[in-house]
DNA sequence: GCGATCTTTACGAACATTTTATGGAACCTT
DNA sequence: AAGGTTCCATAAAATGTTCGTAAAGATCGC
């Protein structure tokens, strides 16, 4: 009933992953939420919040700090390495080195158990709420020869229509989302294959090889997925 | 003496907007935040803040909820018409309903007095942590006949453009930034090269003979990357 | 079990970095 | 002013990494 509930309500289908071990608190979150139109999932760890988030690309995270193996510190460190997502640390411990290690930790905000629901809401409503850039990310990006269909996940090139597997599809739109621009080889590797795999630089070798021979028209000499060396590659939009 | 440490400045020179009509409150948060090496600038209420943000756009806004004139829920509408900038509200009152009323009214994060300086501290990082690159380092270099993207690695002398290995380019976007500035073999080979090749003076001889060979119109007589003998390098614009 | 996808391994070629060598210029001492 | 020393520029050899590619194992879903 607070009286700041003029129609703004864009909230349905935002996505929120909430992180906590506690059951008492993971089912009132999910109730909770889920009533206020979120889609929930819910990870008992860490590690778990990962994996999960290879699949489903939650709009908010909201994490326990005190947790069995990767606990809320250490969740905040990995997902840094593959998004920007916000993420809420929600704690029982309210001292200052607890908060600073978090926030510092790539945290965006740090609530203290017991939090008022209420409160939490309109936390999440906040860091939602300057996130719609992402969200409204076009369905389709075309560049030269090119045309990428997120929706349909279909790439064609020069008219005809050319498959990909999955990894291979997301390597390329990461890149392509971001044309002439050079990513990283970590950064790459954090994103599509997480932040356990920033160590792996075969498999950039590999699946950019693997796309180059489809999208290609001379995959030796490539025009569009460019390797920039020693440090990772990038996307041109035909020259 | 000890080694210069240019990478972790990166706080300096962001501005920060601090609105309370409480002088013990603004002197301790001008001279904490002086400290840390933010610029500054302090409003009385919520108007003279709009006034202020004229001509002075803030990276961050800090500001009190009671106030004269314009409160801190005003502040926020108002400023939310013009700005994302992220705000922080710094108030007395705990209940729900401040909060809410604060956070959906366009406040960021919201913390209550009395607070612990180092959470506000870190705090303050995480709101400046995502403001967008754009704002805090331009992406392109210019100077005289050359360009330099940072997000492409690609730098541009008269129109063509030349290729550089990592550390070639790590070394002239390091100069470029300090146009006129020189800098030491020391904290050259400390930036480029780590704190534990600081003795290795052969690396510079090298690598800034073969960047020469590429940018400069006359290697020989160098334009743009000049030797300070004794002393160090140093980058000119194009006289 | 089968096909598709992902992971892992191996190796020659290409490339960047490090090391070494040489000649010349600048500085210091006497 | 001569000799010795340190520093600078350049070239080139030696070393070490990374890249592209192919192909063999491992994993997953149906």
């Amino acid at each position: 009933m607070s009286a700041i509930d003029e129609g703004k309500m864009t909230d349905e289908h935002r996505r929120i992953l909430v992180v906590d071990d506690e059951p008492q608190i993971t089912r009132v979150l999910r109730t909770t939420l889920s009533a206020q139109g979120y889609d929930i999932r819910v990870a008992n760890d860490g590690e778990m919040a990962l994996e999960l988030m290879k699949n489903w690309t939650p709009h908010v995270v909201i994490t326990d700090l005190a947790m069995p193996n990767l606990d809320g510190v250490g969740l905040c460190r990995q997902v840094r390495q593959m998004s920007q997502v916000p993420i809420i640390v929600l704690s029982v411990r309210g001292q200052d080195r607890a908060k600073v290690e978090a926030l510092d930790a790539g945290a965006d905000d740090y609530v203290t158990k017991p939090f008022s629901m209420n409160e939490l809401l309109a936390r999440i409503r906040a860091q939602l709420r300057r996130t719609p850039a992402a969200e409204q990310q076009p369905s389709a990006i075309t560049a030269g020869d090119f045309s990428i269909d997120l929706d349909a996940r279909s790439v064609k090139v020069a008219g005809n229509e050319v498959h990909l597997t999955p990894k291979e599809f997301d390597l390329l739109v990461y890149l392509a989302r971001r044309p002439g621009k050079v990513v990283t080889h970590r950064t790459l590797l954090a994103a599509i294959w997480g932040p356990n795999s920033v160590e792996q630089p075969e498999y950039l070798r590999v699946f950019v090889g693997q796309l180059r021979k489809k999208i290609e028209i001379d995959p030796s000499s490539p025009k569009y997925l460019l390797t920039e060396p020693w440090v990772g590659y990038r996307f041109e939009s035909g020259l």
